[in-house]
DNA sequence: CGCGCTACCGAAAACGTTACCGGAGGTCAA
DNA sequence: TTGACCTCCGGTAACGTTTTCGGTAGCGCG
């Protein structure tokens, strides 16, 4: 075929604003080029709503795009509320509309239905969420890094009453950061307190209530790790409703380092990780999985970094070798992860 | 056909997990019961990361979902990052997919390809935003009479150099919001200054920067009305690095009312508008107009409300009748708006 | 010069569903 | 009892691609 009848080809096929369906496509081709997104929406809040899942979207969203594939996003919605036959409707969804692959986040590890997903062979990523009862790719941050580097943080403020306000324990976030907390206060020498471990929803308000609970003990901790940034904001809040200061009286740590982290007085010291990366990481992975699926299951994990604020006070020994910054986002200590299989 | 029959094919359906492909559907119903969601995303900001298009996005989903459409997610990429052919790809993909109506939000009012998708006869619905050179129906709050209540509000409180940090004036909100600043200082006989008349990009970064310029200006205002609350933080920040304190010095009042809002110390003062609501008229008016394509275009303005927290002061009298609140959401005033064709 | 192989082009089948059409059977009315 | 109409069921075509197969033509080698 000659480069000019070829040209013309084209250029009819523009003028007519020629687009191929993807109905017939998917048909014959039996892939979609779709990845679905499904986020689990947990007790009350749609986790859509959480800073957290739409960082990992927007780099979900770009790593997909950028390798023509879409994104098809569902969300589990509440039973009864409308027409929905329910929590599961999203298999069917998926299935349905035939995805190459599914990404799933969210709170609901135990979820059955996934591990139906699993063995029907549809490539899955889990951000933060190992699938229960089946192997399956996931990436997360380094959870139980992150909490150990946060409650020595602490420690080399001086600080020995140290209490965690975790996620919840049927969530992956929820017990690594829990892990690494009880680890390292074991490694410091800390004898714990099951009292100065409540349980929070992530949500800030959840935050609020348990160091008012914290705060009501005989023997109140004088440092908070709260393992996420917003369930921080509300032990800030609890803690200035009760004539605290922060971080004077009681010093606060995070985990997430979201946008509003930095904005907050005191800005909070927290432990970064990197959200647009986990999207990215997750997209590549599943688009490596789709190519080649006969690749093992892996888990990734990424660095996480303290960034050091003024919600936990500050002196030079403590800091050591942290980032000090008042950005959201530090630029420093890149790639250094990355376990399992990659290409 | 028997129910016992009947009863016995559904129950052999659900056995072997058949889930009709929606491809097949698609193909021969000419619909795809799909429904493209994209997001122009301006400047170097992926909208995606703002959290007024996050709250959006989730009034839109649940509204779409409840009526058995999925929500396709678009972004306009940057250009050149990598193999996408552009800006505007989301168009090509849209029609690819066969969606049956489109949901556009972002900044970009003035794209000549959307044009198109109108002339072509895809439903189609702005969020904020209005198409430039053709009529389609667009859902918005009522930015011009917020921005009046807010410069009320402020005038109330007894200032009177009363400045702005507007939105992009290529933007809907931004300049409706300055059409609303203008006409209520008009109205309450202040002479506008031009210097007081600051441009952002409904980020933080921009906010701070008008401020600075404020207060670098011989004579700087009392007050700031911030076209978004992400801006005001700005705003706040500036103030707060430049010794001022806030209300004292600098009384600031947001737009928006995002979550973060309430967090700040201290608390924002803002216009708050439903942004979940505004993804749910959008909705709801998307799927109308795909079943019924006679529709004509209608203007859908979702009614505001002054949230009163502690960034411009207290006054019983400035307050008159407005919500006081801490929270987030004040449930008053509903359904006193909708003007145009609704069903 | 003839045969064989290769390359290119065109035609047809298949993907899974819906919608339409036609036939058959049943019922009601004349 | 017969005819007509209505209803229900089954079968077939069509949706827009891709892929495969077959045929033909051209070229190269024997």
């Amino acid at each position: 075929m000659s480069a000019a009848t070829r040209e013309r080809v084209l250029a009819t096929a523009r003028s007519l604003d020629y687009a191929p369906s993807a109905a017939a496509r998917t048909l014959v081709r039996r892939r979609s080029q779709l990845i679905g997104v499904v986020l689990f929406t947990g007790h009350e809040h749609p986790d859509l709503g959480h800073p957290f899942f739409q960082d990992v979207l927007v780099g979900l969203k770009h790593g997909i795009g950028s390798r023509g594939y879409d994104v098809l996003l569902f969300a589990t919605e509440q039973p009864g509320s409308n027409g929905d036959d329910g929590a599961h409707s999203y298999l069917r969804r998926a299935r349905h509309h035939h995805v190459d692959g599914i990404v799933l986040m969210g709170v609901d590890r135990a979820d059955p239905e996934v591990a139906k997903l699993v063995e029907a062979g549809i490539p899955l990523i889990g951000v933060d969420l190992d699938v229960a009862g089946a192997k399956a790719t996931h990436v997360s941050s380094d959870n139980v890094g992150g909490a150990r580097r946060a409650v020595r943080h602490l420690h080399a403020l001086g600080h020995r009453r140290i209490a965690t306000i975790a996620g919840p324990q049927d969530s992956k976030p929820g017990t690594d950061r829990m892990v690494g907390f009880r680890a390292e206060l074991q490694a410091l020498g800390i004898e714990s307190h099951p009292e100065y471990e409540q349980i929070g929803d992530w949500y800030t308000e959840s935050g609020e209530r348990a160091t008012q609970a914290l705060l009501a003990l005989p023997e109140p901790p004088t440092a908070v790790f709260a393992a996420a940034d917003l369930m921080a904001v509300g032990a800030m809040k609890a803690a200035r409703d009760a004539g605290l200061d922060v971080p004077g009286d009681l010093a606060v740590v995070g985990f997430d380092d979201i946008q509003l982290a930095s904005l907050l007085d005191p800005a909070l010291t927290t432990i970064h990780q990197d959200k647009i990366g986990l999207g990215r990481a997750a997209a590549r992975a599943l688009l490596e999985q789709i190519e080649n699926p006969e690749l093992s299951p892996a888990a990734l994990t990424l660095p996480v970094e303290l960034i050091v604020r003024a919600s936990c006070g500050w002196t030079k020994e403590a800091v050591g070798a942290s980032t000090i910054t008042r950005g959201p986002i530090a630029e420093s200590s890149k790639a250094e992860s990355s376990q399992g299989g990659e290409g």
